[in-house]
DNA sequence: ACTATTAATATATAAAACGTATGAGTCTTT
DNA sequence: AAAGACTCATACGTTTTATATATTAATAGT
C-alpha cells in the first residue's frame, strides 16, 4: 500500500536529486530512503527515477509523478486544517429560528458580529414562532431559536437575554393617543388584538395577566400570528395591542406607542438550544451571545 | 505522521459508522482500527467521531475531514495512473523538428496517426534544415526530427524512412519541357538553383554527383532555404532545379516537373535521434513511425 | 434483570521501517 | 593509469509499529 511516507520520501529525493541529501533532510539513514523508494517504485509499476550508480534523474513519469505527490501534500495539510476549524466552530452549518419581534431588536447585531467572526459558517435562518422552535429543536431541525420564554420542554435550555418594556400600540387618532403614558385601567372597555395562546404562551399571559391586575379582562376581537399584522391590524383601527417596545422599529404609519403609567413588565427574549445536540458552531454561537448580552 | 492507511481506516468507519463492520470490510480486527483512529485523532487535534459506548456519529470536523479524506484517495489513485501513463508514453510533450519537404509527403500521415493513437501527447512542430536539427537535438530542444540524410554526428541515429526520385522542375515555357523525360546532358548549359550546401549537404552533393556523372559542373545562379522558394526563382525563370519528386503537392503555377531518362537517383528522408536521451513519448514515435513506413 | 451488542483495553505477536556496516560501480585527481 | 572520493545498493540486526487474541466495560433491547 502507498502510504504518505512513500510520498513524502520521494518528494524529498526528487528535489534534491541524491539520496543523500534527501535522507539528511529527512532526518534518516540513506539505505532505507533507497529501500522505500524501490519499494514505491515496485508498488507504482513504474520507475520514478534514472539510476546511473552515480546519478539520480527524475523520468517522465517520475515528474508527472512528483507534481501530484507535492499536491497530494499540500491537500493533506489543508484538510487537517480545514478539520481543525470545523472543530472549532469556524466552519460548518447554523440553522437559526426566531420569533418575529425578536427582528427588531437583538437579532440583526448579533448576526452581524456572528459573520463577522465566522464568515465561513453558513447560515440559515428561519422566522418561526416560539412553539414551531421547540418541535424543530427536538426534530433537529434547528440549532438554536430566538424565543418568547417560557417553554415547558425539560430536554431544551434556554437564557434570557433581553429585557424589553411593554408598551401600547394605539391607532392615531385613538382619544387616548393624546396622553403621554396610559393606565391599564383606561385600556379596560377597549378591543384587544393577540398573539394566539398557542402560539406564544409567553406573551399571551403576560398581556392577560397584567389586565387582570387592573381588575378587567381583556376583550379579544382578533389574534395575529406576526407582529407585522398585529400592528396593521392596529392601524386599520381595529382595536389595542400591548406589545414590546422594539416594535416600534417598523415605523407603521397610523400608529403611536404609548407607555403604561404602571411600573412597567418586560418581555423577554430568550435563547434556546439542546444541551446534547451542541456542535462547535453552536457552542460558538451561544458563546457569542452571552458575550454581547452581558 | 498521518498515512494514508489512517484515511483509509477512516473512511471505512466514517462510511460504516460502526467499528464491527468497518474492520471486516477492511480485513482486519476491530481492536487495532479502534487504536488507529485513535492515534488520527490525536495527530489531527480534534475528535472525529462522537462514540457514546454504543454508537458512533461523526463530528462536525470529521464530516469536514470526511469529504477531504475522500478526495486525497481519490487523487493518489489518479496520480497513480497519470504516472503509468506518462511511463507509457501516452501523455507527455514531444518536439518534432521537419524539413520543409518533408511536410509533403510521410510527415502529414505519421503525425495524423499518432496524434490518433496518443491525443494526450503535446506535438510541438517546428520547420528546421538538416544541420539546425541536429545542433537542437543536441541541445535537447528537439526529440525527434526528420532530415535528408546523411548527417556526420556520431552520436546520432538515423533511419531512412523514405526514399523518392529526383525529378527536374522546369518553368512551362522552357524548351525541355515539351520532353516527357530528360537527360541529364541536356541540363549541362542550364542555370541551376540549389539549397546552400551548408543547410542539406546530403542533397546538395547528390544533385553535384549527378551532373558530374554526365560530365559538367552545373551552374548555380541562386540558393534559396525553402523548397517553396526554389519552385517560386524557377517560376520566375531564374533557372531550373533537381527536387524530389513530392515537391509537385505544391501545385505551383508556372512550374512543371520532368522524370530524368537516366536510372532515377533517389533522395532520402530519414527519422533522426538520439539515443541517449529517449523518452517514453519519443520511443512510442519512433516505434509507430517504423511500422507504418516498413 | 438478563442477553446481545459494541467499543475500549491489555498483552502478545508479527511485520515493517530503520540504522550500521559493507560493497560495487563511477567520476575525479594526480 | 592508479588511487581515492563519492554515490547508490545490499545484508543483517534492532527498534518501532501495526495487528491479532482475549477480555472488559458499558449500553440498548427484550
Amino acid at each position: 500500500m502507498i502510504e504518505f511516507r512513500h510520498l513524502r520520501y520521494f518528494v524529498a529525493v526528487a528535489e534534491e536529486l541524491h539520496f543523500g541529501r534527501a535522507a539528511e533532510r529527512l532526518h534518516m539513514a540513506q539505505p532505507p530512503l533507497s529501500q522505500q523508494i524501490r519499494q514505491l517504485e515496485e508498488q507504482l509499476g513504474f520507475q520514478l527515477f534514472h539510476r546511473t550508480k552515480r546519478r539520480v534523474t527524475l523520468t517522465e513519469a517520475g515528474q508527472v509523478f512528483l507534481d501530484h505527490s507535492q499536491d497530494l501534500l499540500q491537500q493533506l495539510e489543508r484538510a487537517v486544517e480545514s478539520g481543525r476549524q470545523a472543530s472549532r466552530g469556524e466552519v460548518g452549518q447554523l440553522a437559526i429560528g426566531f420569533v418575529s419581534s425578536a427582528t427588531y431588536n437583538v437579532l440583526p447585531m448579533i448576526l452581524h458580529e456572528f459573520r463577522d467572526r465566522f464568515p465561513q459558517v453558513n447560515l440559515t435562518l428561519r422566522e418561526l414562532t416560539t412553539d414551531q422552535q421547540v418541535r424543530w429543536l427536538a426534530e433537529n431541525r434547528l440549532d438554536v431559536g430566538f424565543i418568547r420564554p417560557p417553554i415547558d420542554d425539560a430536554q431544551l435550555k434556554t437564557q434570557v437575554i433581553l429585557q424589553e418594556p411593554l408598551v401600547v400600540a394605539l391607532p392615531v387618532h385613538h382619544p387616548l393617543a393624546a396622553q403621554a403614558a396610559i393606565s391599564l385601567r383606561s385600556l379596560a372597555g377597549e378591543s384587544f388584538i393577540l398573539f394566539p395562546r398557542r402560539l406564544a404562551p409567553g406573551l399571551y399571559d403576560q398581556v392577560i395577566s397584567l389586565c387582570q391586575s387592573a381588575d378587567f379582562s381583556p376583550k379579544v376581537v382578533q389574534e395575529a400570528i406576526q407582529m407585522q399584522t398585529i400592528v396593521s391590524l392596529v392601524a386599520a383601527r381595529m382595536g389595542v395591542a400591548i406589545v414590546p417596545i422594539s416594535i416600534q422599529h417598523l415605523g407603521r404609519t397610523g400608529v403611536v406607542y404609548r407607555p403604561l403609567q404602571e411600573p412597567t413588565p418586560q418581555a423577554a427574549i430568550a435563547l434556546l438550544w439542546h444541551p446534547d445536540k451542541l456542535t462547535p458552531v453552536s457552542q460558538q454561537f451561544l458563546a457569542m451571545v452571552n458575550r454581547l448580552t452581558h
